[in-house]
DNA sequence: CGCAAGGTTCGACCACTGTCAAACTTCGAT
DNA sequence: ATCGAAGTTTGACAGTGGTCGAACCTTGCG
């Protein structure tokens, strides 16, 4: 189909997705020893109460972490990987969201408790 | 009071302790960091989500657990030190129980939302 | 096109932690 | 006093996971 190649386009365009979408688990293949691995880690957990406070899609690079960028990704995709969050690029940007209800349905109220406990605890913002 | 050393009577009631008892640390001392580190291994979950169960104090041994006798005992430590059980003695025998009001007071929903999950979950029991 | 910005992948390294066996301690019972 | 049961302590070992730098890949823009 369409073989007349527009370089005008981006290759996002070309192959059709506006935005490239990395692979998310479904809710009901996640495991609680995968989420508490994922929360155990102090860069991870202030990731997510950071996601938990704004409520809202962040671009990578508004969180600033004490880590390289390579070690980021690292974090970033344990949390995918467990169900935490859901990403998407914009650009050259990575959004990244929290799948609050979802987790929420899965796991009831641990999210909110360890947020909460997080943010009581040497959240250090 | 009650000078004279009866024999019959064992070293822990003649130096006046019932029961020995290891040191507890006090629940503001807890940080969440040290919480997850213990709930994240699938043994000390184990052991709480019995405990929880149980809704008294359990001897070591009623618990039955896939390690060794000195893992368990490193088990245990790690989870009285995190402030999440209680332990004593009795005999040859150590009696554990959960610290749930206290533990919920300084960690609200969280003991409930991990052993809810780890029910729901893997708990293979 | 060519370059810079933002992320990713790859390898390597290091600290930490769960694990066990062996030797030791303590209590209860014989 | 002695033995067995139940835990503890110690030391060692192996696997895992967080960390980084370097090289690489996309995207947006001049």
């Amino acid at each position: 189909m369409l073989p007349e190649v527009d370089t005008t386009m981006t290759a996002a365009a070309r192959t059709g997705r506006r935005d490239r979408v990395p692979p998310h688990p479904d809710m009901s293949e996640i495991g609680l020893q995968q989420v508490l691995e994922a929360l155990v880690d102090p860069v991870r957990r202030r990731i997510v109460a950071e996601l938990y406070a704004a409520g809202e899609d962040l671009a990578c690079g508004t969180i600033d972490l004490p880590v390289s960028k390579s070690t980021a990704t690292h974090h970033f995709h344990v949390l995918r990987e467990a169900g935490l969050i859901r990403q998407h690029y914009a650009g050259t940007s990575r959004m990244n969201a929290l799948r609050r209800e979802e987790f929420d349905a899965r796991f009831p109220g641990l999210l909110r408790a360890v947020v909460d406990a997080h943010g009581g605890d040497g959240a250090a913002e």
